[in-house]
DNA sequence: TAGTTTTAAGTTTTT
DNA sequence: CTTAAAACTA
């Protein structure tokens, strides 16, 4: 027997075992739901390395976000350790190396700090002032489009985007002042690497000899411009495997191009194509469900999943008449299981197995709470700490949009780089020190797209009193970060000149082709995630409230949040809510302590942050529900999953055309094949909704599923998947006829005197559409709205 | 210039 | 309804 697989290989079924031992030119690997395509990715890199002798290094693997990265990296790593030595990262974070090693092909700073979308409006609208936000927020996607798109400024294609002239001058403006601060933009951390190795041929040939095999991950949502840069660092003699289903694409909005996963048999010649369509996640119910909808869309590759699991419970459809009962169902439906599971508990003496199974039944971290939009989460959120039922909420990026994270965070990006305008002006008079418009003005005048902070030196004597005060509280705020860090190596002088920058230009370094020198070692990794989860669990803050520093880079985050007298401002002004923005602060301050106090380390703190800004390492163990938007389930999995809104309006919107319907669709499919064991999905008949009270139908989706793969718990409206017939509801509809009929005069607190149009059935009773005297028309529901409607009896 | 009041606008999904 | 920007006042 000594001929047989090694067993990480005889556990992978034949089509996964076929998919990891292939060898060729490329691979597409079409994997369905759950069908183990992460134990394939990582039990391919392991085996490269241990079969083929490919150095861990000369592997790339790519996956769309942080979590999977470092997920995959561990899961590669328990089969063969040397798999840490990979890489692992997304695309933007892999964009961001490259681009810090290879500035110099496009004349920037490899000290650059990375802008998000508000960064990019604000300088936008440093541009173009005149310009309303809206226009500039539109222009900001725009701009992110075409990049996305791999479509510069002075490319015709640009056309296809936006066909005003003016369009192609902001976005050729934009990019010379991106250039001039030094900064790059998300859609440059893939279009600089790429446009780097198109114009530098005999570069971009060594570079290629560093990675002989490159895997990416959830194929199907990567776009034009990052399947440029894949062209771009293959050779001749790359391996590349992609994985991916054409029917979880979900980040079209982003610019991810579906046609990359179906047209690339056609754009790599030589193709294998492997499909794993046997899922080993869900019930046959739930996928039956999952498959009936997405089924309806028509570009796809299609593809048959077969249960390994057998039939399963049947997902349970509940139409509720509004977002409260909602909240009430999911919670109970949660506590329910979670109570059978503890009564059940064993009083005397039992076997550990069906302890073991108790446990199972009764875990709240069995359950997730999917919706639509982030905004969703606050009805639950209520019910559940009403009902003590713990839950977490995953991926709001709350903690890095909080305003005094915001400041603080440009402090330091102004700190690596004193070119950055639009930092400085976020937080040179913040909090107020009596640096005005006019002086800001001057300053940056003075600095004409050069160095801010020398400018601000340079200025501060010949300015008004006041002006120069606040100014000097500024500048000696940032001189005191500053010398809480070490500076780079090589460099001789500990005292840098006033005003200069961390990294120069011409002391950029050397280009790196395949050494991977700098790159940590697993062992390192995994105690830096010790640390940080250690760093973040425990949030100290003075007594007083000052920020305290730890060790390492916290000391320049705490040095410079101190003396630029943030801590005392929101200390001081408000006392509530000031207590919490310390707090926040101080947990940033805590989060810097693990990355060294250099320039190096500052600006590998301020990556990280740009690039993933999900905080919360996932902690598994812990037993709490999960409360997440759809999109974010993306490679998870949970027993018990409640997908919630499935109406016309949230899901899908209804200002969809077809093309984004079918990408709803298959978010549906996405959400669906998450659930292992039970899959449950509500319908509201009323939703509150930018702040008026929306009648809701039920989602398309709904009606696409075949009424026999769905038990439905309460009033289906009429019409919808139950044909009932219409004399039935009619004679309902009688009744609420007695209260309200047409022609009423009417009365709203909000809205004023009216009359009842129309009177319509609906799940929950009479639906009202009253016009108002106003002109205005809306719908009310009877039995939900007495309050804000009185009729008026007239004689 | 800072703080307050008024008005308007916006609510998808994320690296 | 909430939040953000603009306008206004001290």
């Amino acid at each position: 027997m000594t001929d047989t697989l090694p067993t990480y290989l005889s556990a992978l079924n034949p089509e996964q075992r076929e998919a990891v031992l292939h060898n060729g030119k490329s691979l597409l690997i079409l994997a369905g739901a759950g069908s183990g395509k992460t134990r394939v990715i990582t039990t391919k890199i392991a085996y490269l390395i241990r079969e083929r002798g490919v150095p861990p290094s000369a592997i790339l693997a790519v996956t769309f976000t942080n979590k999977a990265a470092r997920e995959m990296a561990e899961r590669a790593a328990t089969i063969d350790s040397r798999a840490g030595y990979a890489m692992l990262r997304t695309f933007h974070s892999f964009g961001a190396w490259f681009l810090r090693r290879n500035a110099r092909f496009v004349g920037l700073n490899p000290a650059f700090t990375i802008y998000d979308d508000d960064d990019m409006a604000s300088l936008l609208a440093s541009l173009a002032p005149e310009k309303s936000r809206a226009d500039i927020k539109l222009i900001a996607h725009q701009i992110s489009w075409a990049k996305d798109y791999f479509i510069g400024p002075a490319d015709p294609e640009l056309k296809l985007i936006n066909h005003r002239k003016d369009f192609q001058k902001t976005y050729a403006r934009y990019e010379e002042r991106l250039a001039e601060i030094g900064n790059v933009d998300f859609g440059d951390l893939i279009k600089k690497p790429a446009d780097i190795l198109r114009s530098n041929p005999s570069f971009a040939e060594d570079f290629r000899s560093r990675f002989k095999v490159i895997m990416i991950d959830e194929y199907q949502d990567t776009n034009v411009a990052q399947f440029a840069l894949l062209k771009e660092l293959c050779g001749p003699e790359t391996y590349v495997c992609v994985v991916g289903d054409d029917d979880q694409s979900i980040y079209r909005f982003r610019g991810a191009e579906v046609r990359n996963i179906i047209e690339f048999p056609d754009r790599f010649p030589n193709t294998d194509i492997i499909r794993l369509e046997r899922n080993y996640r869900s019930t046959s119910a739930i996928l039956r469900v999952a498959s009936s909808v997405v089924d309806n869309n028509k570009g796809r590759l299609g593809k048959t999943l077969s249960a390994e699991r057998g039939a399963g419970k049947i997902p349970v459809l509940a139409f509720l008449p509004n977002q409260d009962e909602e909240a009430a169902f999911a919670a109970h439906l949660i506590e329910n299981s979670v109570q059978l599971g503890a009564s059940d508990q064993p009083r005397g003496g039992k076997t550990a197995k069906a302890k073991h199974e108790n446990e199972e039944k009764g875990r709240y971290s069995d359950w997730a709470i999917l919706y639509r939009t982030n905004a969703q989460s606050l009805g639950f959120e209520t019910e559940l700490l009403r009902r003590h039922i713990p839950y977490r909420v995953v991926g709001s990026l709350k903690f890095y949009e909080r305003e005094e994270i915001k400041d603080a965070l440009a402090l330091l990006s102004f700190l690596v780089n004193p070119r950055d305008e639009i930092s400085f002006r976020r937080v040179v008079n913040k909090p107020a020190r009596g640096v005005g418009e006019a002086t800001v003005g001057r300053v940056i005048a003075d600095a004409a797209g050069g160095d801010l902070w020398a400018s601000a030196r340079r200025l501060s004597p010949v300015l008004p009193a006041r002006a120069r005060a606040g100014l000097s509280v500024f500048i000696e705020a940032l001189e005191s970060g500053r010398s809480a860090l070490t500076y780079p190596a090589g460099r001789r002088d500990t005292r840098a000149p006033a005003g200069e920058t961390l990294f120069d230009a011409d002391e950029a370094r050397p280009p790196e082709v395949g050494d991977g020198a700098v790159e940590k070692t697993p062992a390192k990794k995994a105690e830096d995630a010790k640390r940080i989860k250690k760093a973040v669990k425990k949030p100290r803050t003075g007594e007083k409230g000052e920020i305290i520093a730890g060790e390492g880079l916290s000391i320049c985050v705490a040095t410079l949040i101190q003396n630029a007298g943030v801590a005392a401002y929101h200390r001081t002004h408000d006392e509530i809510a000031g207590n919490q923005r310390i707090a926040n602060l101080q947990e940033l301050a805590n989060a810097a302590s693990l990355y060294p106090a250099t320039a190096d380390g500052l600006l590998e703190f301020l990556e990280h942050i740009e690039l993933d800004r999900s905080m919360e390492e996932r902690d598994t163990d812990a037993n709490v529900v999960t409360l997440i938007t759809l999109h974010n389930t993306k490679g998870l999995e949970f027993r018990r999953v409640i997908i919630t809104g499935v109406e016309q309006g949230v899901f899908p919107r209804d200002d969809k055309k077809e093309e984004e319907v079918e990408e709803e669709r298959r978010l549906f499919y996405v959400g669906a094949t998450r659930a292992m064991d039970e899959l449950y999905f509500t319908s509201c008949a009323v939703r509150r909704m930018f702040g008026q009270t929306a009648i809701m139908e039920p989602s398309l989706f709904l009606s696409e599923i075949d009424k026999s793969a769905l038990r439905v718990i309460g009033a289906a409206p009429r019409g919808f998947l139950m044909k009932t017939k219409l004399g039935k509801r009619r004679a309902k509809g009688a009744k609420s006829a007695d209260e309200w009929d047409i022609g009423d005069r009417v009365f709203s607190d909000d809205h004023g005197y009216g009359y009842v149009k129309e009177i319509r059935d609906h799940a929950t009773g009479a639906v009202l559409i009253i016009r108002f005297d106003t002109g205005k028309e809306l719908s009310f529901l009877s039995n939900y709205h007495r309050s804000n409607l009185t009729r008026i009896d007239e004689e």
